[in-house]
DNA sequence: TTTTTCTTATACATACCTTATTCATTCTAC
DNA sequence: GTAGAATGAATAAGGTATGTATAAGAAAAA
């Protein structure tokens, strides 16, 4: 995690920026400058000083510092003794990351670790510029497989260990289901293909899977409808009943979303022959395999790409059954 | 991404229609002109200037810019960066400044209606043409206040007369908030201005207001994170201390997350003077006008505009105090 | 023809950034 | 306690940035 974390050193603020931001005055910052050889701004063709965000970030560091009491020498060589260290305070560690872009033929995986990265210093131009670029390189599913999921797994293992904050992963989260949201909407919808309904269990709140397999199976040709977290089941029943629906999907990462789950399949064959095709899946089930014999219906697998393939194999059937 | 609007190149507006276009005086047009390569109108036989639609979009924005604070030189180094960045004729083509139902004259309200009933029908295609349409029509504030909000509390009290599902419910909320969160991300990010943190309460699901909130700040130039619903508020106390926003704006629709937001103000005071602003509102506090006086800090009205102007005013005050 | 309004070029005032020097406090070490 | 360093802020003098004003010529309108 104390990785070294690199700063852009892009040069773009003013002092008139710097001083909005830290609240230190401008007359200060020359000052600093001159006696303690702190920072070194670039310089405009006219002279002016162009801070970069990592000057910033070092300068907010400086002024906690001074707030808590130091003197402004004594901050700066506490600042020298733990940069020669290479030891970043968490100020600045958490300041932005923006790096020389990879090269082409970089695995996913490392697009994974960046997309962390970015996401974790709260960096979403960053984040958007890696994600254009993975979509450039790579196919939906290694995307999402090799991308996404990786890098949503180190989100949270982080936010377990505690070395990240709980705002970071809403954050992330709130970004990433953005991106998730748009994808879903930039798929024209196939209005004479089958119907899947796509949701969260009741009390689900994590809706990045299930999306996730909302873009596949939309990507696919499928007409999707993604219904959001937390579906209330009676009434997704009441609704299958009227709009016949060749499939529901419904996630759960929670053990007691997932049992909840337990008496959808007989709700929906009371439909009769129009019943739709019942499918889950989600972390709950990854945690917990005995859920899988107590929750009638179809088990997708523990990825998404095993979901996607079950689901156009129950799909053909159905079809097939029907015909 | 989607495309929202077309910008005609036709060159068809004099320095005089510009001017009063957008308030920026012909002297001026000609200096930045002159001393700043930017724009390069095309001429008449007569070496008059001729202005397209696209110019006249990209003065209004920097003039946007420049009443936020920017110089112009600044202003126009972000343009730069944006056009080199190629997130841009949407960027400027949503800007908040464009002029309500220019050809048309079908008022928002009937757009309303019809995304009602759109979304009611579960009919995507027919909801993202109306959404198209409403982009060009009006300005952000038009197509949030008179489209949007109208539509969720149609939406909101249809649910509740028992008309319409909850499945319902949980789709068109999925759609809009796909629409709003692709919207956020659609702008730029700006590094150099003031930082505003805006999320749900804790408890909190319901997120399209804050992420409207969001939007319409983040089209305006202020820099923005948006942490999603159901907020940990200690965490945010501990995330404001290290990033140091200038302002935190939160909602709440019911009345318990309402109620944990009392303690807030106090938290942010103890980090000093570097405390941010905090601003809150939501539905729970139409409800319940009690509540106001029991939250500790800034109300900010019960209107999106109201409130984003609420929050421009108090940062300004705010910079004035620092300064 | 006269008047208006565009064109370019130059000029000017104000605000702000630059360096260098100075000043008034506060801290620190003897 | 006192001398000297450290520190934030003020001031002067020069340069840049920026909006605007003015002059002189050309085209369009009255």
């Amino acid at each position: 995690m104390t990785k070294i974390v690199e700063l852009s050193d892009q040069p773009t603020f003013t002092i008139k920026d710097v001083s909005s931001q830290t609240g230190i005055r401008p007359v200060t910052l020359r000052a600093w400058e001159r006696r303690h050889e702190v920072l070194n701004p670039h310089r405009a063709e006219n002279h002016y000083r162009l801070y970069s965000e990592r000057d910033i970030a070092i300068l907010r560091w400086l002024k906690n510092r001074i707030d808590n009491g130091f003197s402004i020498s004594n901050a700066i060589s506490e600042l020298r003794s733990l940069t020669s260290n290479n030891i970043w305070p968490e100020a600045i560690a958490s300041a932005p990351t923006r790096q020389a872009s990879l090269p082409n033929n970089t695995p996913p995986d490392h697009y994974a670790k960046e997309l962390f990265r970015a996401l974790v210093s709260h960096d979403e131009e960053r984040a958007g510029d890696l994600l254009r670029e993975v979509h450039a390189l790579f196919d939906l599913y290694t995307v999402f497989l090799d991308v996404f999921v990786p890098t949503l797994r180190e989100i949270g293992e982080a936010w377990y260990r505690g070395e990240i904050r709980v705002t970071t992963e809403h954050f992330a989260s709130a970004y990433l289901r953005g991106k998730l949201l748009s994808l879903l909407q930039a798929y024209p919808v196939r209005r004479n293909a089958a119907n899947i309904l796509i949701g969260g269990a009741p009390m689900e709140q994590h809706e990045l899977g299930s999306l996730m397999i909302a873009v596949l199976l939309r990507s696919e040709g499928f007409r999707v409808e993604y219904l959001g977290p937390d579906i209330p089941l009676e009434d997704l029943v009441d609704y299958a009943s009227y709009e016949s629906p060749a499939m529901i999907v419904l996630s759960a990462s929670l053990e007691d979303s997932a049992e909840g789950l337990r008496g959808l399949q007989a709700s929906l064959q009371k439909l009769g022959k129009n019943a739709p095709l019942f499918g889950y899946g989600g972390r709950a089930f990854d945690l917990h395999p005995e859920l899988i014999k107590k929750v009638p219906g179809n088990y997708l697998g523990n990825t998404l790409k095993l979901a996607v393939t079950n689901i156009r194999n129950l799909l053909q059937a159905r079809v097939k059954a029907t015909a």
